[in-house]
DNA sequence: CTGAAAGCGCTTACAG
DNA sequence: CTGAAAGCGCTTACAG
């Protein structure tokens, strides 16, 4: 089974290069007997066109990249990361796209993978996976015109970029509003400050508390960085402050608070009760009947390869942005993990 | 800042495409003064050479795909993934590879993909994540000449095929062993057989179970498939049984087990012990201080990585095949997750 | 050691 | 609606 080009193509169906080529790239205006030929013949050698000769040609590769700079280590930690690839992948594969793979391990490498991208040209667009650290970037794609969509809400220039993020702030709004109605006003919080996702639930926290006029306590506010152990160590520093409750704002951080509330002996709910955030996969999720909030974190990913490729297409004029909303799922916390 | 092209880099250094392309490529008979006065051109315009017509005129591409089966669903769910991923896109930034990421979410899916792959004619090569259901892809890559090095170990013609193991057998062996040295009896495992690894690991188990004239009890046998609910259903059928230890063939299983045990008001280790296997990335591991084996996950991508490279420059002739070590690693186990 | 030229497999104005 | 031809930016025998 040798490569077959599409000259051969060409010759098999009695026809020009140039008609096959057409009819590999869909032109409207081809006489039906040919284009059923040439389909034919297409079919019956089971010719693939090369992608590679076709990008060089015609400045289109049908490769995007996925670029996630995982200066925030948690990257790897926490589940989100294969959800987003999840989802990116399965309309990849749908729309015969391949999937290039950008991941930096610091700065530096970022800057030359980066200069590497939009020099080597081998990528129509990107989906980027925010973080604080995207400023560093994000000017040299602008600056080169490459096409791009940022998963999550970008840091600077947000109205000129387009984005697909997820409403953090209601989720977190939604979660702890739902702390206040079960009657807690002791809320305490384990934040995340390294990104916009954890600024936004943040903020959301805040909002709800404020709607139920309760001042902000510092005390009832920790740190952490998304990842299982700053989650054990920021819960630890809450609960000296006695909260009755605590808003956590990853799943990977509540698993690890749970660990810390039952090393000192109290029980989820009933001695404290908490809500985390949905950074788990289905599957995982199943185990902490934790209540939660959930995000679609696949959906983003397969939207945000849909809006890059309509950009691509020309169907879509960027900036183009969507929020997604998220779901409070309540379950029974038995404080088992 | 406008694309150069190496024409531009020939005429401003007054020398031929061909001396730029020598250059570029590091050919070894080029005169020092020659070499310099491009390398000079180069590094004032930042030029960078055009991948893709590179790839047309060389065949080389520099593209490596990372192939990923799931028809695991477990893929998502455990941190195996992420730590393959991170392992290869490591090497990949260092030696200026780029990292294609083909994901089937079925079998038909993967066979048009495999079909793309080896058609298109955009990678230089594989690293494909073993699976049972090989079986469909791997002949086709055998026959179209794709080089590729499989991470686990593959299912048949095991003596042609390059790939980087980890002593699952032994990992297991040594588990089972240290909770026979505990003066365990009654151990029972989770194991499971959808995948090679799974299979060794339940090899491991039965021969230190052997060592110690223990016959095996199919009562103390279930079955999971690497997720954490599976391990949380396999766990349960067991405790009936009474073991008095458990070897749990993954982590993430064995998460599922502690839960399970929890339920019922079992103590780890003091009623049941428990010895896990790792597929957990560190940060995650540092959570349950559970026992477990670990095995070198980013290590194998890397390696993956490094040997594919090795095939394509020639320097390695396949096939290729490595086995890394586990290491056992011995914890309080609390109980706790 | 270096250059002129052909060629990689496709796309796409340009004619017709 | 279809074809002949130029061109995408590089590599690589082939001469010299």
């Amino acid at each position: 089974m040798k490569k077959l080009t599409i000259s051969q193509i060409a010759n098999l169906a009695g026809v020009s290069k140039a008609t096959v080529s057409r009819v590999l790239n869909g032109y409207p205006h081809i006489s039906p007997e040919i284009r059923e030929k040439v389909q034919a013949v297409i079919q019956e050698t089971g010719f693939q066109r090369n992608n590679v000769a076709r990008l060089l040609a015609s400045n289109r590769s049908n490769i995007i990249g996925l670029v996630i700079p995982s200066g925030a280590k948690a990257v790897f930690t926490d589940p989100y990361f294969p959800a987003v690839t999840q989802g990116i992948t399965q309309f990849c594969n749908q729309n015969q796209l391949t999937l290039a793979l950008f991941v930096f391990h610091s700065e530096d490498e970022g800057m030359d993978t980066i200069k590497n991208i939009l020099t080597a040209g081998l990528v129509d667009g990107l989906v980027i996976t925010a973080d604080r650290k995207d400023d560093y970037f994000i000017p040299r794609l602008i600056e080169h015109q490459m096409p791009f969509v940022v998963l999550g809400r970008p840091e600077k220039n947000i109205q000129d970029i387009s984005y697909v993020d997820t409403d953090n702030v209601g989720g977190a709004y939604m979660a702890t509003k739902h702390l206040l109605e079960l009657g807690h006003r002791r809320i305490g919080i384990v934040a995340c400050n390294t990104n916009s996702a954890g600024d936004d639930r943040y903020k959301g926290y805040l909002q709800a508390l404020e709607e139920y006029d309760i001042d902000t306590n510092p005390c009832l506010i920790a740190y952490g960085d998304f990842s299982l152990n700053s989650g054990y160590e920021a819960t630890r520093r809450l609960i000296p402050e006695k909260p009755d409750a605590i808003f956590v704002s990853s799943d990977t951080m509540a698993l690890g608070g749970l660990q810390a509330l039952r090393e000192v002996g109290l029980t989820v709910p009933d001695d404290i009760a908490i809500v985390g955030y949905d950074d788990l996969p289905p599957a995982v999720q199943a185990g902490p009947p934790l209540t939660t909030v959930r995000q679609p974190i696949e959906k983003s990913g397969l939207l945000a390869a849909e809006i890059l490729m309509g950009i691509l297409d020309e169907e879509i004029t960027p900036p183009h942005q969507v929020v997604l909303p998220n779901q409070l799922i309540i379950r029974a916390s038995s404080g088992a993990t």
